[in-house]
DNA sequence: ACCTGAACACCGTTCAAGT
DNA sequence: ACCTGAACACCGTTCAAGT
């Protein structure tokens, strides 16, 4: 398991306020902290996790391996930038702002869930990291609305650790396991020939069960009905 | 993400019926598939999941790195074995037995998350193997019990997919967000600095809440409260 | 039936150097 | 201030071979 960075800030400049000169339009434009996230973000949701590569992250924006360097402390750093980058929150739509209470928490999760399958990668990678603003957001606007829905302080903590873990645990294993459906498909076989062993999952088909979205909606009630402030 | 393989059988001839002869004892017992995954569990509760190596593994062993691969597949078969090799349930203990349904469902949640924390490498692994007979087992049982409580046929597989994400982002969570405490005290103090952004997780101190045990019965007692058959 | 070493095509990162 | 290539210490796995 690897040490988790708290987000200390990178030992390089950063590029403070404006720059002495423009630099001249290039065919290639110059390498920065954007321009590698992004290209990051690109290569993660092609290939994978194990798809990005320094080297063919540098390949893919026509620099050498080792500029990267200048920009990025290391691996780690990248998957950290790449991360939070893609878990911006956009606030809840007008339509929803003025609902009840658990009308915006549905929202918010199952717009966070849908932000992380938009991208499989980051729901294995989030718990292991360091939260960045984004995410860090995202708690913030949770914890609000739950707290003015009238959820006790002292149950305010378990409640939302409760729905992160909810989300964590359903995106984390839709994101892989749902991949392939002739897998799962082969796993519920197994599962028939030895039903005498399995009986009740064999007979309700759990392993077959492909409603993600409603699965996932059905959960999300079972655990708002059970945090929702007594009377 | 890598493809997930459905537990095929391996085709190696997996040491049918009675050995031909048995081998001379020696000082280094010769290499078994069992051997090769206990070596693995001691290597992954050691070093962690990048800490596993082929080359390693071969050289705790005693042996070339080659041998292995006649014994199993590739390192993802590896990874598989030692997952499954760590989830067995022991049952629920005579005390545990003749209490009610909720009382059970409980006891074999926590200690599933516990045999998962004694191995914190299994927790970010499980979503992503195919299901071995252990957790088949785990799924099994639980499906039995919740039937058995009165949770409605049209509910079971939701109920229990919702204990089982609940139960892997809660594990998960804790598993690779827990291990430094410092960590977590100069997240919180970053965010103190910040709290203009983030006054209300800043105020109920969210990321310095490090009663992991009280916050995992808690939520799944919300859960709970949720899934609990009407009436 | 079981084990082996050499070789291939990769990795992330250090270092000393260029402009 | 920014970029580079060579080099180091690793990886997983194929293959042809040994016993």
């Amino acid at each position: 398991m690897t040490a988790k960075r708290s987000g200390a800030p990178s030992k390089r400049p950063r590029r403070t306020g404006v720059s002495p000169r423009v630099p001249e339009a290039r065919s290639e434009p110059s390498l920065s902290r954007e321009r590698i996230v992004a290209t990051a973000v690109e290569l993660l949701d092609a290939q994978g996790i194990d798809g990005l590569t320094m080297r063919r992250l540098a390949d893919r924006l026509g620099s050498g391996v080792m500029s990267l360097y200048w920009h990025v402390d290391n691996k780690e750093d990248v998957f950290d930038l790449a991360l939070d980058s893609v878990l911006e929150y956009r606030g809840p739509p007008q339509l929803v702002e003025s609902r009840d209470w658990r009308g915006k928490v549905v929202h918010m999760l199952e717009d966070w869930r849908a932000g992380m399958l938009r991208h499989p990668w980051s729901a294995s990678l989030l718990p292991r990291r360091a939260l960045g603003p984004n995410i860090l957001s995202r708690l913030e606007l949770l914890s609000r609305t739950l707290s003015g829905a009238g959820v006790a302080d002292a149950d305010l903590n378990a409640a939302i650790w409760s729905l992160w873990n909810y989300v964590m645990g359903a995106t984390i294993t839709r994101a892989s396991f749902g991949l392939s459906d002739e897998d799962r498909a082969a796993a519920q076989q197994r599962l028939t020939r030895l039903s005498e062993h399995y009986p009740t999952i064999e007979r309700s088909r759990l392993l077959l069960d492909n409603d993600w979205d409603g699965a996932f909606r059905k959960g999300l009630d079972f655990l708002l009905d059970g945090l929702a402030p007594r009377q």
